[in-house]
DNA sequence: GGCTATTGGTGACATAGTCACAAACAGCAG
DNA sequence: CTGCTGTTTGTGACTATGTCACCAATAGCC
């Protein structure tokens, strides 16, 4: 955990808040803290605030009504759920839960504040409508990538992504599967065929990277 | 075309907005309309305005870098291009391309008048928040469907939705094919397949349905 | 050591996407 | 009308991915 006095500034986008504004959001804000794999929001759960991420990982998932699961996005320090939670507002029966995948650290901003944010702060405004636009421009990506993209491709990316300093990948099969909305087995596979290439090393619950540059070159191929 | 001296009005979330504000909106927006075919915004090519539109639809569709097509949404007459005009001025270097359908008329709204109305009018902000959280939902289906509905699940329904009042849809496979993201030959063979168990016919350049309900039932199958 | 839940492995099959063509058709020039 | 041309649709062979029904290996625990 971190100072939290000052957390405004840890926002790029909010450091040219006035200095009344700034005030506001301070004052007007609790500080949050939530475990390690607690949902968040998700359905028939909606928060009554906005979070500003001070410290860990939202995980933001969706569970199809086939019973299929699928990870949308991630929320990191420093970004905010502003999105995710206007449209728990305005739609309250979708599907998207958001989990927290390590202890979390928020700002929750209330729903009345936040809208006088927007009213008052054109740097607020512009803050806002850049995290709605990167979200979207993210989601065509998504969408994309989800329908044309080669599954060896796409999971060669998601181990780099979800891999630590020391090249390994603490999940399961299953785990990886929700990733990219596949089946643990298709996960299996490509994993064995990697293997066999001698990128990767497997142990149970773990992947280890041997070669990351076999494996950034194959996630490169966007052909 | 419609009268357009009361456009504010055909808008069902700017209904509630005060009598000066929608008087702003009024006079500072000039009534622009584009012919069939028309890209109205694209890669290289982002709009000074946001978008009302008054009449005629706009279908925004990607091109992947793999030369692959699919169409991402439409936005249909009393609803706004916000988010994708949002998106371009904040990301220049994406994809998606927005195509009039049909002959489009549309209130153009200076960005300056968008970001004043914001600040000035919570209605309006509430209509821009609602539109954003539509469109993420949407998008979140989207992916749903995409990464799990089985295709012929998926062409029934886009059958059903692009059909006319007389059953007749007007379009090619190809064009069918880029709807739901997939390859020309999937769809021919699936036609065939519907044709065969006599819930369509087919023409050049067109399908009948003969058999809405057998289609709607399959559609339906989110199974 | 033995029990149990989790995790990973495997073969057979179904569905979907790719590739390389060929056939049918519409529009048009001659 | 005839033949040419570009568009649209049909087809087979093959690859990639998803599904299903299992079984095997492992870790944790008593």
């Amino acid at each position: 955990m971190k100072n939290t006095t000052d957390w405004v500034d840890r926002f790029a986008g909010l450091s040219q808040l006035d200095g009344p504004v700034k005030d506001l959001l301070l004052k007007r804000t609790k500080i949050v803290t939530v475990p390690r794999d607690t949902m968040i929001f998700g359905p028939g759960n909606s928060p009554e605030n906005m979070l500003f991420l001070l410290d860990g990982t939202v995980r933001v998932q969706q569970v199809s009504e086939t019973g299929h699961e699928i990870v949308l996005y991630r929320i990191e320090a420093g970004e905010s759920c502003v999105l995710t939670t206007a449209c728990l507002l305005a739609y309250e029966d979708y599907s998207a839960e958001g989990i927290a995948e390590t202890a979390v650290q928020a700002a929750a901003v209330p729903r009345a504040v936040f809208d006088e944010l927007v009213s008052q702060s054109k740097p607020f405004r512009s803050f806002v409508f850049a995290a709605f636009s990167k979200r979207i421009t993210d989601l065509f990506l998504m969408i994309d990538e989800v329908a044309f993209q080669r599954l060896d491709v796409r999971l060669a990316g998601r181990l780099l992504k979800l891999s630590d300093k020391s090249n390994r990948v603490a999940t399961t099969h299953q785990k990886l599967s929700i990733e990219l909305g596949t089946a643990r087995e298709v996960i299996s596979r490509q994993l064995q065929e990697f293997q066999r290439r001698g990128w990767i090393a497997q142990a149970r619950g773990r992947v280890d990277i041997l070669d990351r540059a076999q494996i950034s070159q194959l996630a490169a191929h966007e052909t």
